[in-house]
DNA sequence: TTGAAAGCGCTACCAA
DNA sequence: TTGGTAGCGCTTTCAA
């Protein structure tokens, strides 16, 4: 009924229908600061009382009332979204990484601005403008060389540089190629090939040095005979089939390989296959990352389990550590380690071992 | 050197080292007003002498200007993002498709507000508060029942339910049914098999009707006791696995399956090795959708191939069309059907065709 | 050709 | 306990 109320609400263009607080407080009679305080849960709405409160929720509910995030935004000067920065999404390794990420931040009220690179370099250039301009609370890099977004915080997830201002998840790859080669040595195995990954994979090289280290722990060799290198870093079996074809002209003298990651791996054992050569009967094969088909393949494939879905829920939530206490001084470097777990199955089994497993 | 602008300049909080038009404008001498119209590409800045739009634009290069998206938003009334509803992302079908959507929209310039459901109801309700929140120009919904969202343009992938004002992008069911069973029909088989879907699936019913055309079509009964359901909606094998075990005990007179997804194709085939059964020689399989591992699992998979990736493109491309022309009457229902694709491989040929087949 | 100013919806400061 | 109001950064009329 008030008049003065009667005009607010005429100024405004309400024909579109948008309900804001403006629209609320010519419904209710109270200012806009009271029922956005009460609203937007500030601490200053505890000197309110609980009837007026109680309106003011009655009145939102009835009409409706949301929040423009942008405008808060606007004014608080902070978005609550976090920029990703992914290669692809489409493939295993970043999908279970991103879904950990995507859980952790939406169910904390962020919203993701994704950028997939795809290894281009324009693209990695431009993130940058397109995480300021959208103002991005921070950022997190999956599987991408570091890049540097100012003072916004920064989590990584497999990152090859670390960076004293940066929090990175990272897996245990010393670990990891130990399980590995270890569990290779423990069948018997004592000529292992191995393939590496794309240059471009951020893991490629730390995947690699680790391998030669645990290797010259065992007392294994690894001539270059035996070492292929994947020639793409497209997420399908060819790269693999195409090593593995590769391996076989430079050198049969080996009974396991250890591919880069499980894609590669289902590659090695179909190239293995098609040279006559079983698995694992003649030659066993182990993957990485133990991404959902490498269970479901047949023969299962034997890998280094990665907790990639973990791994995402992990950068999740050091960005919303980071965010949480913004007042407070930098926080040290910090490298989170996760571990690795051997993941034992057919593509590593003898067929008599198989035929024990199955039974139990 | 313009003691008026100095004092523009120490008036905002230019120590936070945020570069604003206010920054330009002390900088340069020169109005918030023109350079914005310069920089934002507005029509009014052909009236602008090039000399001055230059020197514009050497200063937002060298002071690295962005705007502010949140505020140019909240002026403009839109946001440049696009809401997308999706079951989940993990997985092969949503990931395809999301991935053309995703690069569709971002090479224009818009950003995705993704929220994954997983099929659970409170999600569902809470998207339409998140999407207004977020004032997203439009919403796409993959895979999910229909959520009206106002007058907020809505672009469907694969929804069951049709709406006046809604574009769909659904496959041809009936043709994909008929690809399927006329290639197995052709084959020689009469008596098949079918793993229908979670009811929760949104193309549950449309694909389970399609089939029962198709097969009345060709003359092939679909007795109750070839028909088996998937018990979950897990994407792994494992429902497939336990829905072909069930439909071993109830029958094991049939010589194919027609799986709902390839998925649950896995999951048959190796619940039919399991049962001493081999594919293709003893049973084929068919599968649905050709999402990557379809290819790559050995025997590798015959399905229908839904483009999905396309498909994605396509939803997008839709949403664009619709907000580049918001000023017109609201387009008519549309509804745009998209051709399945045969893929046969392994586990639909003999032995005999397999050889032949690889010689080629 | 350029600038002043209003205002998008919100929050937070300062008064009352 | 409540309200007025400035202002986040931008675009866009209206004037000059």
């Amino acid at each position: 009924m008030p008049s003065q109320s009667e005009s607010a609400e005429s100024r405004s263009k309400q024909a579109s229908g948008v309900v804001s607080l403006r629209t609320l407080s010519a419904h209710l009679g109270l200012s806009v600061a009271a029922i956005s305080r009460v609203l937007s849960g500030s601490p200053a709405a505890r000197s309110i009382p609980p009837a007026t409160q109680e309106r003011i929720f009655a009145a939102a509910r009835e009409l409706n009332y949301r929040p423009n995030l942008l405008a808060r935004s606007l004014r608080r000067g902070q978005s609550t979204s976090v920029g990703v920065l992914i290669p692809d999404m489409s493939e295993g390794y970043s999908a279970h990484v991103l879904a950990g990420i995507e859980e952790t931040l939406s169910a904390a009220g962020y919203v993701l601005v994704m950028i997939t690179h795809h290894h281009r370099e324009e693209v990695l250039a431009k993130s940058e403008r397109i995480f300021a301009e959208r103002a991005v609370d921070a950022v997190i890099l999956v599987g991408t060389t570091l890049q540097l977004y100012g003072t916004t915080p920064t989590v990584t997830v497999s990152c090859p540089d670390p960076h004293p201002h940066v929090t990175n998840i990272v897996l245990d790859h010393a670990r990891a190629a130990e399980l590995a080669l270890r569990h290779l040595h423990g069948l018997g195995h004592r000529k292992i090939a191995v393939i590496k990954g794309h240059p471009v994979s951020s893991d490629t090289e730390v995947r690699w040095r680790s391998i030669e280290r645990a290797a010259a722990a065992l007392g294994l060799p690894l001539p270059p005979e035996r070492v292929v290198q994947m020639d793409e870093e497209l997420q399908t079996n060819e790269p693999g089939y195409r090593a593995t074809r590769k391996l076989l002209g430079q050198s049969r003298d080996f009974s396991a390989v250890f591919a880069f990651n499980d894609v590669s791996a289902i590659g090695a054992v179909a190239a293995l296959q098609d040279a006559g050569l079983s698995v694992p009967e003649d030659v066993s094969v182990m993957g990485f990352d133990d991404v959902a088909f490498a269970r479901v393949h047949r023969p299962s494939l034997t890998t280094v389990r990665q907790p990639l879905h973990q791994m995402g829920v992990m950068a999740a939530n050091a960005v919303l550590d980071q965010l949480s206490r913004s007042g407070e001084a930098h926080t040290a470097a910090v490298e989170v380690v996760v571990e690795p777990e051997l993941m034992v199955r057919a593509t590593t089994m003898s067929a008599a071992v198989c035929a024990v497993a199955a039974a139990a």
